[in-house]
DNA sequence: CGAATATGGTAAGGCGGCTTATTATCTGGA
DNA sequence: TCCAGATAATAAGCCGCCTTACCATATTCG
């Protein structure tokens, strides 16, 4: 995920917006301030997950496994609840089993699934890594008061409504500007 | 970037807190649905991009070309401005130029830089994609009122200031939970 | 019951980033 | 002055995700 490492100030976005009518410069602002900021955390994260051998996408699987370790979940279910594809889950679980920290089990019930455990040392591996994750996360949020992380909670909820829209096709061009 | 699908509800994040002391429900609740929202956003305007040919990194080109359409700019630079590597930049280029949306100049000053302008072509193009960008921009930004925008602008800078920290190597444990 | 359809997992190959190493050119100090 | 180090662009190869295509097994329905 990249963007621009600069947000351009409001009044060239006024400027802009002679040019380009469509641009709303106060969306535009709050849009770019969202996707810069979230994409430096998440890279910071990434950074900090690669130290430990760890892709985003590997480390999600373990934290999903680790919710109730007792219970192995199949490769659909954990592609599905990780947003990747089931061909990418196969990759994850291949080089999380390859590095011991979990493993695959016939289902009993239906023959086509594979079920993923987390083997003892997975569950070691990762409680040696979320001790710090969670301080991380508290660290990056300690700027906000109780009350402006419900704020922004509840200003993501907004945002979110918005999505099925954006995701559709060529929008119609708004008869209000 | 990925994460997941559903954020967990507060309840179970303050159940996992019991076993994760260093889990600050409060902190990981924004966090979740920061990086979740920026990241469906994201991923939707990937998708519009993908529509007209262009990756993230092909269209942060274009724009920061367009910017000044005059005025070329060499390679390293728009590497910095994009948040990519020079090598990736040339890959960027290397496309955007077979394509004829830019060409490669060379600088009269300095015999190393190569300097990048966008044709005409590529600004016809582009100026065909920004129209219904920026009205998706409006969009998700719609259901949040000028003051909830400005809000979000200061929240994602209270953020800012805590990524120094966060990017730093392991943390030390807080004398303070 | 048996065939069409749906679902689970995998393989192969693509794409867009990255790192590392190389070459060309510039610059600053002994 | 000229050499050591910086900087510009590129090449080669890696990685993590994707799409597409495939086979095995389940399910549904005529």
């Amino acid at each position: 995920m990249l963007l621009l490492r600069e947000v351009p100030q409001y009044e060239c976005l006024l400027e802009r917006s002679k040019r380009y009518p469509e641009l709303d410069p106060s969306a535009m602002e709050a849009f770019l301030h969202l996707l810069r900021t979230s994409s430096e955390v998440f890279e910071a994260f990434r950074t900090m997950l690669s130290r430990h051998e760890l892709s985003q996408g590997r480390f999600t699987v373990l934290v999903l496994l680790n919710r109730d370790p007792e219970t192995p979940v199949n490769l659909a279910d954990l592609a599905e609840r990780s947003r990747v594809t089931r061909a990418t889950m196969t990759g994850l679980v291949d080089t999380l089993e390859r590095d011991g920290l979990v493993k695959r089990e016939h289902s009993a019930d239906d023959r086509r699934m594979l079920l993923v455990r987390l083997t003892s040392s997975g569950r070691t591996y990762l409680d040696k890594i979320l001790p710090d994750y969670f301080r991380r996360v508290t660290l990056v949020m300690s700027q906000l008061t109780p009350d402006e992380r419900k704020v922004l909670v509840s200003l993501m909820g907004k945002v979110q409504q918005s999505l099925p829209a954006i995701k559709a096709g060529p929008l119609p061009k708004s008869t209000i500007a």
